[in-house]
DNA sequence: GTCTATACGAAGATAGAC
DNA sequence: GTCTATCTTCGTATAGAC
């Protein structure tokens, strides 16, 4: 589910479009509430009430920053993501590192892969909505990256060569995202070990 | 999202609690006209009232047969995934060739990655609810299944044997279910060749 | 600009009539 | 076994207070 490595800048689809006018900074406030309602409680009360309530302001104040309970969503997975990632933190890494480090932060706040799950599911449903909007580009821009570092992996003769880079990224980027579904249903399934295992698949044929 | 090589048997977990007083027939019509209904309209009007209106009765109706939305929903995947899958079909193939296999006859069906997806997030809800127990279920079950081919494969020397089968399966099955959502989202991920790069990856390395 | 109050329609679910 | 009626909760929209 994460695989942020490129989230700078302010959130460009979420946003309100293109205005200041609804109050940059209470929604930030908003936002870092209602992230806290979910490391808390996980996904449960994820009503639009029910975030309103526990943050102690009525449901339509918060439709006042947000044009809708999914782009509100939207926004807090998106702005979750943002304050756990850096661009810096993950230079210099390999492909593989940089999925397993995400994921693991991932898994470890309540709540998290429900949201994401859930969100990309509805993304599915229709073509420019929040949802499906977010999670094109952000797969895009995954993919893109990992794709980059593989690239430049097989030039180091870190990485097989016989393997298209694209492809093996949008397989990464599914199996992380797979694999955390998978640990949270059953956790046997050690998603750590199991994503490393893809080095040995990925390591030089020679 | 579709691996069902081992579908045999009724609705284990959806079913009524072990009796039969719901009108099995008549269950059975309801969920072929339910699927009729995704077919045609994708995962669209799903709700209790819609696909009751769809089919023509009373949303009350449907509640006769199933204790709740989430369940009708669980039996109508589990039901379409029964139609398209017999254990025989995929007897003595690879467990690449399994999860292609399903995997594209899955993508063709309108609204059943969706639907998938969908019941996928709510089973991470909570444990013992119908999706979570369906899910959990089935994960096991088709990670046994693919560990199984695996473990045959590498014995008889068509992969490589220096990797866990068990890890590989979970593996296997997660990037086969977010491929498809990637490839939902943006058709130039291709699914099928994607998948089967997987198949150089797994090649002996001698 | 920020928010509360309120209303509306759709949804899942239950109770009880036939 | 199926319906109608009803309850509660939800997302959304609007009006208007401050």
């Amino acid at each position: 589910m994460p695989n942020e490595e490129l989230s700078a800048g302010r959130s460009a689809v979420v946003g309100h479009a293109g205005s200041y006018s609804k109050g940059v900074a209470r929604r930030q406030e908003i936002l870092d509430r209602a992230i806290e309602v979910f490391r808390e409680r996980g996904a449960d009360g994820t009503s639009l009430r029910g975030i309103a309530t526990a943050i102690g302001v009525s449901h339509a104040a918060l439709l006042h920053y947000f044009d809708s309970r999914e782009q509100l969503l939207v926004a807090v997975y998106e702005h979750a993501e943002s304050l756990r990632d850096t661009a810096k933190t993950y230079q210099d890494r390999s492909a593989l590192d940089v999925l397993v480090k995400a994921a693991m932060i991932n898994v470890g706040v309540p709540g998290m892969v429900e949201l994401y799950t859930t969100l990309v599911a509805a993304s599915l449903a229709a073509e420019g909505t929040p949802s499906n909007v977010f999670f094109s580009d952000r797969f895009a821009r995954i993919r893109k990256d990992l794709a980059g570092r593989l690239t430049a992996e097989q030039a180091a003769g870190r990485v097989r060569d016989d393997v298209d880079p694209d492809d093996i990224a949008a397989l990464l980027v599914a199996a992380s995202d797979g694999l955390q579904i998978q640990w949270l249903l059953e956790p046997s399934v050690e998603l750590e070990r199991t994503l490393e295992s893809f080095a040995v698949l990925l390591a030089p044929t020679s």
